[in-house]
RNA sequence: GCCAAGGUGGCAGAGUUCGGCCGAACGCGUCCGCCUGCAGAGCGGAUCAUCGCCGGUUCAAAUCCGGCCCUUGGCUCCA
């Protein structure tokens, strides 16, 4: 499973009891082929770490929810091997030169997910691989010794030192020493982490082939059930103008955005497209999701206050609110319910938003329960299922609480000034506090102001 | 060349599964009004869409069918 954010909504509210397992391919070519490279290590093991903590680091700055296992290729070779016998006991892969691969032949299904056709495929592999296939379309399921040098170097920055001798990890298995292929691993970890079927695959759209249709056919093959009834595709991420590359530096890490600007717009940004399209990153699509994500706080905010006021009463009844509330709820869901259309739940919670608004506008009596059934409307809605994070700002409380007297004390100076007419004096303390990150506004009963 | 996904207003982006509620959602932008010393936020209202192109089916199509154009991903490695 894919690290999607917005899985968070199989759980709780629709009842289900979700495992979720998200694997690290921690035993890879590729991983090789930057050893020594910056502080990345001078191991295979050592550079998989270094990229294994820090998606960890990123997912939990995201705040996605952790998944029950994350199971790591360097841990379950033994798995692998297994599997890797079953099929060649099971006929649907053959052993060469102490390479294993699979036989696409003997899987009738090959090709289903993408609907591709064997004859179509053009061959895999690099060339010295080829020949020990029987069909170009095989697969290696199990490599022989370690990492040739030559088939890293394309991989390898110019600047590095290049390796000699074959590297990487290998370990024991009935064919010899050597390496897992390609994509057998998320099988073998699938089947011992979740089942022989599993309900929900998510990936990139871009692994579709050959990547989900091998796991499909390696995992069939063997166990002879479906292997998943459902594939999340998620659409790729796409910038603005030229494509995100190091070498035109238009690229921003997910650390880097998270520092930018902050989880909850990034969160909003992801929730404003579905997972299967394709989405645009860029300054403008971050500017929106800014907006909108202020809005909802706004808001929030807004009817927290108003329903903390003594101005909130048991027995004022708004109809019209009340019932824009029940269709937040009732459209949130079913949204959430149709392919996880997030932009549309979404929607739904900036139309109750502006309900909220509305009331606490029109109104100088407040519907005290419709103003608290908000506040939970965007808690659970917003803050459980999206994972933005509505009324649980963060800690120091101490120094928030300080800030907020030391704010209040400037305004006292700046009514002062406006009642003497020094507007011009005014307006450079607001704009003081607003370059420090304090929004004011003027309102009828004196000024209020919220950290930005 | 083959497989897949997509082309909707100034932007972004739902709706296409089951044709009519879509004269097209939410938001951003722009404009007007309320509020305000001003600004912002908020509220109200307005502006903006031949739904890629061509043809077809139908009483009715963004939604179905056919052809074409364009974009993205895959078809070598790698997950």
């Amino acid at each position: 499973m894919g690290a999607g954010g917005p899985d968070a909504p199989l759980a709780g509210p629709r009842g289900y009891d979700v495992r979720h397992v998200e694997n690290f391919t921690d035993v890879n070519e590729k991983i090789v082929a930057r050893i020594g490279e910056d502080d990345f290590g001078d191991s295979e093991e050592d550079v998989a770490e270094y990229f294994t903590s820090h998606v960890i680091e990123d997912m939990r700055g995201l705040n996605l929810k952790r998944a029950e296992v994350y199971p790591r290729v360097s841990e379950h070779v033994p798995e692998i091997v297994d599997l890797v016998e079953t099929l060649v006991e099971r006929g649907y892969a053959y052993e060469s030169n102490g390479s294993v691969y699979f036989d696409v032949t003997a899987f009738e299904d090959y090709g289903k997910l993408s609907n591709q056709r064997l004859d179509e495929i053009e061959s895999q592999g690099v060339e010295d691989e080829r020949s020990e296939k029987r069909h170009p379309a095989d697969f290696a399921l199990w490599k022989a010794g370690a990492v040739d040098p030559d088939d890293i170097a394309e991989h390898r920055h110019a600047d590095l030192p290049a390796i000699d001798d074959a590297c990487g990890q290998t370990w024991e298995s009935p064919w010899g020493e050597g390496r897992p292929g390609w994509h057998v691993e998320c099988s073998a970890m699938s089947m011992t982490h979740l089942d022989e079927t599993i309900d929900i695959h998510v990936g990139g759209r871009d692994l579709v082939f050959p990547h989900h249709e091998n796991e499909i056919a390696q995992s069939e093959a063997a166990t002879g059930q479906q292997f998943a009834r459902y594939w999340l595709h998620v659409g790729l991420l796409q910038t603005a103008g030229d494509k995100m590359s190091s070498s035109l530096g238009n690229f921003l890490t997910v650390s880097d955005a998270l520092e930018e600007y902050g989880v909850d717009v990034v969160r909003t940004f992801y929730c404003s497209t579905g997972y299967r399209s394709e989405q645009t990153f860029g300054e403008d699509e971050m500017r929106e999701a800014e907006e909108r994500w202020d809005r909802l706080e706004r808001a929030y905010e807004a009817a927290v206050d108003a329903c903390d006021s003594t101005d909130a009463y048991a027995k004022v009844e708004d109809d019209e609110f009340r019932e824009a509330l029940a269709e937040t709820r009732e459209s949130f869901r079913a949204a959430m319910n149709d392919d996880f259309n997030v932009r549309e739940a979404m929607a739904a919670l900036l139309e109750l938003a502006t309900a909220s608004n509305r009331h606490v506008d029109d109104n100088d009596a407040y519907d005290y329960w419709a103003l608290r059934e908000t506040v939970e409307a965007f808690e659970e809605l917003g803050g459980d299922v999206f994972g933005l994070s509505f009324g649980r700002e963060a800690g120091e409380e101490g120094t928030v609480t300080l800030a907020e007297d030391l704010v209040d004390l400037v305004l006292e100076i700046r009514e002062a000034e406006r009642e003497a007419g020094n507007y011009e004096r005014a307006d450079d303390l607001r704009d003081d506090l607003a370059a420090l990150g304090v929004e004011v506004h003027d309102g009828d009963d004196g000024p209020t102001f919220r950290f930005e």
